[in-house]
RNA sequence: GUGGCUGUAGCUCAGCUGGUUAGAGCACCGGCUUGUGGUGCCGGAUGUCGCGGGUUCGAAUCCCGUCAGCCACCCCA
């Protein structure tokens, strides 16, 4: 056991685990679908030139969490550290500008070189959607809104509150980030260490760093609504309003930002507190130069990603799962027809649980443990006369019935 | 990548300032009950005390290293 130990930051989901990952999926794809989203699977693993495109040379992702290596043929291949770049890579590959808008639900394992902490693994999964090809609000909206419907699905809604903010277009984001660099320069010499490498590579970031002497001067600082356009404006108060009559809560964060070169406008984040550091739950923007940065035409976008692990840990119940009926021969005679009866349950829909071995104390024992919901008993004496014993766990009642009978009666438990 | 805390049975943990056969509860297996589970009673099995090295007559206990987990930074889902 030592030594068979899986990779660090990886582990088994099993269980209630595994049960809670496919509830959060699972109600992410019913509720996407109702909104016309359609599911796509890229590969989990692509040329790494589609990540250092798409996610920039200098992005933490790119410097130091990918899990690239070189194939057998020697092509440069990194396991997906996030699921936009594959869209925006088939969305090329495939030509599928040809027929806009596309709206894609995605769901499926990333890969990150990162330390392990509570709701950071280095392999997790997410749930994700993009829209491409709608240039206005409306995608923005009705993004967010699905955002929310299916945390209020998974009824973990009342422990998010959804941060907004918006980014501009490119000319108010250059000209904000000029005044920023200029600002944060002039106190350079209060700013944290940390503070001082971003404001090269990214100063909008030193917006939300969690340096407390930071606070004082990015209370400071100038703030980007002031430097937002007339056009970037009128799109804000759009998704704004679109939100707000949609009765979405928001929190405007004008702290709120994104690294990357090609996010623009919207940008927000469902967050909770319950999870300590890691707070976001879904987080998206809107990309409109992502699919022209890697060469493909110009296409406006916008989308988020959900964490499975995390959403996961908010759910306070999983909904209950069917309980079984437990099928048990109480005897050798009876062993090959209860497999029949199983089978004939199975088939007409029922979920049935049969052991392969044990005595009958054991295999009702085995019952309880499966919190199976009903016995059917089979012997070789009942079985000559045509009838098997019905036992309800839960009350303990039992009774003879004709076999014929058994489908009816064990539509009671279903 | 940096810092702090932790690592004992399948799980949750106890084991005081080093002292000889390493414990409890839950879970598991068996029996009371050879055709009846969930409660009860009785019994049983299970550990290279994370791994490697060091100090010592003696190490689960002290020291160093390493790996892993947790928490925070960083980053993000």
């Amino acid at each position: 056991m030592t030594s068979l130990k899986p990779v660090r930051g990886t582990h088994d989901i099993m269980n209630e685990e595994c049960r809670g990952h496919r509830h959060v999926a699972s109600v992410a794809r019913t509720i996407s679908h109702r909104y016309g989203f359609a599911e796509i699977a890229t590969p989990v693993f692509e040329f790494s030139e589609v990540f250092r495109r798409t996610l920039g040379e200098i992005s933490d992702i790119v410097t130091k969490e990918m899990y690239s290596f070189e194939d057998r043929g020697g092509s440069e291949i990194t396991l997906r550290p996030e699921g936009t770049a594959g869209i925006a890579r088939a969305f090329i590959s495939n030509g599928m500008a040809q027929n806009l808008p596309c709206k894609f639900f995605y769901e499926g394992p990333m890969f990150r070189y990162e330390r392990p902490q509570k709701g950071r693994l280095r392999q997790f999964h997410q749930v994700g959607v993009e829209i491409l090809g709608v240039p206005t609000p409306q995608a923005d909206i009705e993004i967010i809104t699905l955002g929310a419907h299916i945390l209020r699905e998974l009824g973990v809604a009342h422990k998010t509150v959804l941060e907004i903010n918006s980014l501009g277009d490119r000319e108010s984001r250059s000209a904000y980030s000029k005044v920023l660099v200029a600002y944060f320069t002039k106190h350079r010499d209060a700013l944290s260490e940390n503070s001082c490498t971003r404001l090269g590579r990214n100063p909008l970031r030193i917006l939300d760093s969690k340096d407390k002497g930071d606070h004082e001067l990015v209370a400071d600082a100038p703030s980007m609504s002031d430097y937002l356009n007339d056009t970037s404006q009128a799109f804000f108060d759009e998704v704004l309003n679109g939100l707000k009559s949609l009765g979405i809560k928001i929190s405007v964060n004008p702290r709120l930002v994104r690294g990357l070169d090609y996010y623009c406008h919207t940008a927000f984040e469902f967050t909770t507190k319950v999870l300590g550091a890691q707070g976001a739950v879904i987080a998206g923007g809107r990309y409109d130069g992502l699919i022209e940065q890697m060469g493909g035409p110009s296409t406006p976008g916008v989308g988020w990603a959900a964490g499975i692990e995390r959403l996961s840990m908010l759910l306070s119940e999983l909904p209950s799962s069917l309980r079984p009926i437990a099928v048990i021969p109480v005897d050798k005679e009876a062993q090959s027809k209860a497999m029949n009866i199983a089978q004939t349950l199975r088939e007409s829909g029922y979920v049935v649980d049969m052991g392969y071995s044990g005595n009958l104390a054991k295999r009702m024992k085995r019952a309880d443990r499966m919190n199976a919901c009903v016995a059917v008993l089979l012997s070789g004496d009942e079985l000559g006369r045509n009838s098997a014993t019905l036992r309800d766990l839960d009350s303990g009642e039992q009774s003879e019935i004709p076999l014929d009978d058994l489908t009816d009666r064990l539509s009671a438990f279903r």
